[in-house]
DNA sequence: AATTTCTTCTATAGTCTGTAGAAGCACTTC
DNA sequence: GAAGTGCTTCTACAGACTATAGAAGAAATT
């Protein structure tokens, strides 16, 4: 539901672009890289309880460093904001005209395709 | 910038709706039609006033009661909502074949067109 | 059993939102 | 001009959420 602060947002990225489950100390390492600072691992595994809790991860305890994975891709997350921001509203044709006058040309084009399948 | 709260969000819908600027006891009002309970004036000025500061209204303090209007319209706010959440995003062939994977066959119509022109 | 490794608990400070009273300013009216 | 009336600004507080991590507890290792 509510949207990522800036940490959760460091900690998803690294869960995503790991590509396969990973522990709290790769995040640690990959934050470490990512950014110029360090963070203690403790602060790592809260946030990393808290995505959970918000259903972004998943965690596999048995494992002894615990292992953690995205539930959804970083594209199935993204694809679900622009569903939720488009929500209930009713000037689809307003926000889609708008949205499609921002994209890049290279964007339109992989829309329509995408869009004549189906 | 930052996601808005409820009762943010239904002060935006108030000034959306109204279509043209209106007072803190427009919205007021508005707000009491929408929902089933009332706030004071002073809780629709601040909230008039945070969201001014975010950007998303504007106000003309030259007439007495002071007339606020959306900055965007919502089709505008709601399409830079899905830019944001597109963001920086390399998959973006990803994000679009889910996205569109997710809408209603009206949608996808209206976007296939919008997408003809331009 | 002692040590190391990892997790859970607990806690604090900061930001943001919801909520609105109190106090101040300006315009009208006696 | 004193007094109201209407509107705005100031100030404030509580609740949620985020960032941050130490301390303490549990488990694996030597």
């Amino acid at each position: 539901m509510g949207a990522l602060g800036e940490l959760e947002r460091a900690v998803m990225d690294a869960v995503w672009d790991a590509g396969a489950a990973i522990t709290a100390y790769d995040v640690q390492a990959s934050l470490e890289q990512a950014q110029q600072r360090t963070w203690a691992v403790t602060t790592v595994l809260t946030v990393l309880g808290r995505l959970e809790k918000k259903g972004l991860v998943s965690s596999d305890r048995s494992a002894r460093p615990h292992h953690y994975r995205a539930v959804a891709s970083r594209a199935d997350h993204v694809a679900e904001l622009m569903h939720e921001a488009l929500g209930e509203t009713t000037d689809r044709s307003g926000v889609f005209s708008r949205f499609v006058g921002g994209i890049s040309a290279e964007d339109a084009d992989m829309l329509r395709s995408l869009l004549r399948e189906g």
